[in-house]
RNA sequence: GCAGGCGUGGCGGAACUGGUAUACGCGCUAGCCUUAGGAGCUAGUGGAAUAAUCUAUGAGAGUUCAAAUCUCUCCGCCUGCACCA
């Protein structure tokens, strides 16, 4: 039995000491390798399952790359700020950065006992001023090039938080932390312009195409894509009439689907619509719309999504709007299942080919125009005039009719055509819409970075002048969430003077999103104690962009769509000459309680690390969380499985006893281990570099189980074992490293290369396959030539066996594989 | 509803560009050792059959000399988005 509890401590002490070994050098000329982990919100509970398995993941990465002679950057730090902490605090009446520091001073404590060769002389903290005086710096150069600007209007609050949310952070119609339901509130936030990025900006690719160029999961990019949210149609633009006189208004309509123009037989606007507003005196129940508008703008999304089944709507007496294309007068409906926010706010309605709108026509029995057919080729009739049930109106492209001189052509020919004549005529525009809105920023909460404006009466909003950041937090504020920032309570933070012009002025009081902080810190550890920039314009040239992300897949929209962003804007101003942060990005899978659910603490299910590493340590603690399955996949855990790891350990360790150490012309040479070791040097190597850590482990296990099954061990072997097992276990390997009498840690030592003459086999089993079926396997020289395998083939007994009476028709021959004899049945 | 992905023993999972399905580990069975064992060692372990052999990768079809792998249909599960016009 080996002692790990004695042997882990023993090494994490001496890498402590030995911090160089994990060092990222700034002088080298070395290649280098920036390996990241998304840094963690230090919360209370401490690291968790799913921590350890991506950082033990990358560590195994930086390790071996450092084997192999990287200069590697494995960096950690806190992304500190942020509502849980302030909400933890408020229930604890204990200050965030109080509760916070501790919090680190565990997780630091919980890594080290993971044996994670961090580089810690770079540890930022987000909460702290030398780090959030660039995330305020952040703010200024996006404020200075136009890209932070304060606007009123329609914003998501949640009510629990006090605090108003983004679009990513309010999904689902609840509040991304809390979960509780968000309103809306019209107020006047701060936001950066995203959106300025979506398509390529100068020579900076956008945030759509940019996506082409990396190698991240293939559903994170699709997600983001189907976030951002790009539909290419047109605006139409419908003249409204009231009173039977037209008007010089127009409503406007965004859609897809100009091909389905002369099916619209209404059109529907949302209830914040302004055309509501603009003709009050014309609509005659404008009492029943008013009523209708102000239940609408009541609900929260949650509850309006709860209504999908059941579309409701008031018709707008009075006001009637002109189908451009053919002239027909048409209803106008208010209707809340037309988002305010999406395209114009307003939509034709096309009952027949438009599952919605279907729904709308139905119930309140509005006319129903058939204008596509579908394609000859789906083989759906065509000809059932009448649509009568949800499963009837056809959606997809297909041929026009009943679209007067567009009637025959496809969708596809019928929408270039309606473009053009809609240009001519002036009715309507070609139109890309997107769902990604910009990026709101500003919080009403204390635990975040302060937003360096100041308001002055005279200059108005006002810049902080840069030699004066950090704009600290001030400690002395009650944080007691009140719907207002806690800062403006702050007499200390208010005083202010205008750096403009002097006088009295107060800042503002908002802070940060988090997410802003999250959005450059990859920068940061490039260069952590710069105390001029945010980074040197020589260190992001020597680290960035990342090699290797690793994190949740939570993170795919909020946090990665924002850091991309920041890394544009900073390419686009022409600080980097790269415009995508992360080359490589990876998830980890989910790690799953025994029973195959979620781990919760309300379930009483959560496997906590510190646990197993007392009862089995850290090094099989890593090895079994790498051991279980695929990075990315969802696994359970399994108290049970852990057991063979900790076997594999004990053999591993056990078989110093077998060292045999004889003179070097007597070593016997082991054609099978030698053979075999070197087969492993290669697919330990490459599974590595593919993250199948899952696959190394079975390959080392391998080796164990045929080295044990020897009688001799010289220790050469034993040794290229240990190092190749190093990666995985690190406390293990240092441990056998310094008992073979070496001084020098194992880290030290170069991953070996393995001798590509050595592991090529020179017998194979050649397979003899009948139609397809193994009848035989016989052991062959590996370049056995085609005639030769076949003659072999037909002289094995079973095969003649097999053969008796038919007639063979062809012969296949796979080099190195496999003889398969096509006989007739 | 849309998008992405998955479905292989009792369980977690292997299987490279189609070429011996079930590597490795857990569990299980038998034996050895032991006062004892949630220890160690040895052997076995998809299913059916005494065996030869047959049969199995969610179901069904197709392509192929050959399919877990490619194509189509269906079923089931997971993840993300969701009244986005």
């Amino acid at each position: 039995m080996y002692n790990y509890q004695k042997i882990e401590e023993k090494w994490q002490k001496y890498w402590e000491k030995h911090s160089e070994l994990c060092r990222a050098d700034d002088e080298s000329h070395a290649k280098k390798q920036y390996i990241l982990d998304m840094f963690p919100y230090p919360s209370g509970h401490g690291l968790h399952a799913g921590h350890v398995e991506s950082y033990t993941a990358t560590d195994i990465i930086s390790r071996y790359s450092r084997m192999k002679g990287f200069n590697v950057l494995h960096p950690q730090g806190w992304d500190a700020f942020g509502l849980p902490a302030e909400n933890y605090a408020i229930k604890t009446k204990t200050h965030p950065s109080i509760t916070t520091k501790k919090a680190i001073v565990a997780f630091k404590k919980q890594m080290r006992m993971m044996g994670f060769s961090y580089d810690w002389s770079r540890e930022i903290n987000s909460s702290d001023p030398s780090y959030y005086k660039y995330t305020q710096w952040f703010f200024l150069l996006l404020y200075k090039n136009g890209l932070a600007y304060k606007k009123q209007g329609k914003v998501n609050w949640c009510d629990s938080c006090q605090t108003v949310l983004a679009n990513e952070q309010a999904e689902n119609g609840t509040c991304e932390r809390c979960k509780n339901p968000v309103t809306q509130k019209d107020l006047e936030q701060w936001y950066f312009k995203i959106t300025d990025f979506i398509e390529d900006n100068g020579q900076t690719s956008g945030l759509l195409s940019g996506l082409d160029k990396v190698d991240w999961p293939e559903s994170t990019k699709t997600a983001q894509k189907h976030w951002i949210g790009k539909s290419e149609g047109s605006i139409i633009k419908f003249k409204i009439k009231s009173l039977n006189i037209d008007s010089k208004f127009f409503l406007e309509v965004f859609t897809t689907r100009v091909d389905t123009i002369f099916g619209c037989t209404y059109v529907v606007v949302a209830p914040e619509h302004e055309l509501i507003n603009n003709y009050k005196l014309q609509i005659t129940n404008y009492h029943e719309v008013k009523k209708y508008v102000e239940q609408a703008k009541k609900k929260t999304d949650l509850q309006r999504m709860a209504e999908t089944k059941e579309k409701t709507g008031v018709k707008l007496e009075g006001v009637e709007g002109i189908n451009p294309f053919n002239n027909e007068t048409i209803r106008i409906f208010v209707a809340d299942y037309v988002l305010a926010h999406y395209g114009t706010g307003a939509v034709m309605a096309v009952p027949a080919h438009d599952q919605r709108d279907f729904e709308f026509a139905k119930k309140y029995d509005l006319p129903i125009r058939k204008v596509i057919l579908p394609p000859v080729l789906l083989n759906i009739p065509r000809n059932a005039e009448e649509i009568r049930t949800e499963a009837e109106c056809f959606i997809a492209d297909g041929e026009l009719t009943n679209s007067g001189e567009f009637s025959g052509l496809t969708s596809e020919q019928a929408r270039k055509k309606l473009i053009e004549r809609m240009e001519k005529e002036k009715i309507g525009i070609k139109k890309i819409n997107y769902k990604l809105r910009d990026w709101l920023v500003s919080r009403q909460r204390y635990w975040g970075a302060p937003i360096p404006i100041i308001y002055c009466e005279k200059c108005g909003e006002v810049p902080v002048i840069e030699k004066d950041l950090p704009v600290e937090l001030p400690t002395d504020v009650d944080f007691m969430p009140t719907g207002e920032s806690p800062l403006v309570n702050s007499k200390k933070f208010q005083n202010v003077k205008c750096p403009n012009c002097g006088r009295q002025a107060r800042r503002e009081s908002d802070t940060m999103d988090t997410f802003v902080c999250s959005s450059w810190y990859y920068f940061r550890f490039a260069d952590p104690k710069n105390k001029k920039e945010f980074t040197s314009k020589e260190m992001i040239k020597k680290w960035l962009p990342v090699d290797l992300y690793v994190g949740g897949a939570e993170h795919t929209v909020l946090h990665l769509l924002y850091a991309r962003f920041f890394t544009k804007v900073l390419h686009n101003l022409g600080h980097i000459d790269f415009d995508e942060p992360f080359i490589k990005l990876r998830h980890q899978g989910t790690i799953l309680a025994e029973d195959g659910r979620k781990m919760s603490k309300s379930l009483g299910n959560v496997v906590n690390p510190d646990d197993v590493v007392k009862q089995y340590g850290a090094d099989a603690l890593r090895l079994f969380e790498m051991f279980i399955g695929p990075l990315e996949d969802t696994k359970p855990w399994n108290t049970r499985g852990i057991i063979g790891i900790v076997r594999f350990l004990e053999r591993v360790w056990k078989l110093k006893l077998r060292i045999t150490n004889y003179p070097e012309a007597e070593q016997v040479t082991n054609n099978k281990i030698e053979k075999l070791l070197h087969q492993t040097i290669k697919k330990v190597s490459e599974d590595i570099e593919a993250l199948k850590f899952n696959t190394a482990i079975s390959a080392l296990m391998i080796l164990v189980n045929e080295i044990e099954k020897q009688k001799e061990l010289p220790i050469d072997n034993y040794k290229l074992l240990v190092i190749l097992l190093s990666p995985f276990a690190p406390h293990l390997a240092e441990e056998l490293w310094a008992e073979f009498g070496n001084k020098e840690s194992i880290f030290k030592q170069s991953w070996p290369k393995y001798n590509s003459d050595l592991i090529k086999e020179e017998k194979i089993i050649l397979v003899i396959q009948i139609n397809g079926k193994l009848r035989d396997t016989i052991n062959v020289v590996a370049d056995i030539s085609e005639d030769e395998a076949k003659k072999i083939a037909f002289e094995s007994e079973k095969i003649k066996k097999w053969l008796e009476g038919s007639e063979v028709l062809k012969i296949i021959f796979v080099k190195r594989k496999l003889v398969n004899i096509v006989v007739k049945d």
